[in-house]
DNA sequence: TGATTTTTGTACGATCCCGCACAAAAATCG
DNA sequence: CGATTTTTGTGCGGGATCGTACAAAAATCA
């Protein structure tokens, strides 16, 4: 709970009004739950509280602030795969971290579950825009590479591979979520994959 | 390959100048690279050759065009579910055809490679649009089912959750073709769930 | 206190987009 | 051949959306 605002040396002119974070993660919240193309500056405008010319001086374009909300998410699932590598669960433990963390996630929304940003809304985008596309690349190789690292650490025989097949899962566990799948068949599935990588 | 306006009872006025499904394969095919709401009317009746008024009249709006679309891929994939059953297939075969069929379907677009249009176009409306929502919890309903039914007869111990781990592996295959990964990591990936699910 | 710098907020222009109205066109029926 | 019916295609109107220009506001520096 860093105030930024305080910390930024202030410079010469008029003090910001808004914090870049929390405007940042009401931006969020609006492209996961419309999607990208769907979600207009003037909502964003009005879902963080700042006029859209401040916006377009903070962020960029429309497409820039939505880029810098990946990059946000993309570092905070890096620490989260950070923390959770730390700990050294046993393999089950783990698995089970991993599989109900992210379903507890993807559950979360403004007006119901809307999984994953980057699987369920720049995948839309991600054919006709290049740079989307390349995000949501950056983000399934981190996934993927975290999760090898925790299979790996697990004792797998096979840690790249166990390691996708969670990863899709996960991805799958999303978009299920925002069909409205419910809690208990996301977790019956999350229970099926655990046994099959355990075995 | 049947000629839909010449079979159908030719009524009173002008003739239509179009083939429907021709139209909504075209339509398809736009909304799939696109997304839905990066999709506009013009650009539909250019893909079409159907201009405006007509598609109106023919379809209704935009989100019934789209869930015309949809329905048209799931009476499809529905019918290759069922020659997939029919044909019956040992179990590792099963699989392999299950994964490489959908790998290479994925791999389709019109400028590159675009997956599946439910998992990766409905699932950024189905938040914020009920009848989107819907629509893609009977895709992926109707391909659990499939693939239970196919894991049934393959003789596994679980089919309902072997299946819905298959079906999950085929939602993130999706996704990953059109995050552009090339299609060797793909087929990686098919063979890892292949042996895991065999085992 | 006056000058400077940065942000704010209103307002605007240009574009795009959806959905439909309306007349012309092209077929069949009597 | 005239009447009817259905589709076509131009064209439009209202509204949303993006990005920016410009003056007012609020801070620091000299």
């Amino acid at each position: 709970m860093r105030n930024d605002t305080k910390i930024a040396p202030r410079g010469r002119g008029r003090p910001r009004k808004f914090d870049r974070e929390a405007a940042l993660r009401a931006a969020l919240q609006r492209f996961r739950t419309l999607g990208y193309a769907n979600t207009s500056l003037d909502e964003l405008a009005a879902a963080t509280g700042v006029n859209r010319p401040s916006l377009y001086a903070t962020f960029g374009d429309k497409k820039a602030l939505y880029l810098a909300g990946l990059a946000r998410t993309h570092a905070i699932i890096d620490s989260t795969f950070a923390a959770l590598h730390d700990v050294r669960y046993p393999p089950e433990k783990m698995l089970k971290a991993l599989f109900l963390g992210a379903i507890e996630g993807f559950l979360t929304g403004e007006y119901g579950p809307s999984g994953c940003i980057a699987v369920n809304t720049a995948a839309a985008e991600a054919v006709a825009d290049a740079d989307i596309r390349a995000a949501l690349a950056d983000f399934m190789q981190l996934q993927d590479g975290w999760i090898e690292k925790l299979m790996e650490q697990a004792g797998s025989a096979d840690p790249r591979g166990d390691a996708q097949i969670a990863s899709s899962v996960i991805h799958s566990l999303s978009t299920r979520a925002r069909a409205g799948t419910p809690r208990a068949e996301l977790i019956a599935i999350a229970k099926k994959a655990t046994a099959l990588l355990l075995a």
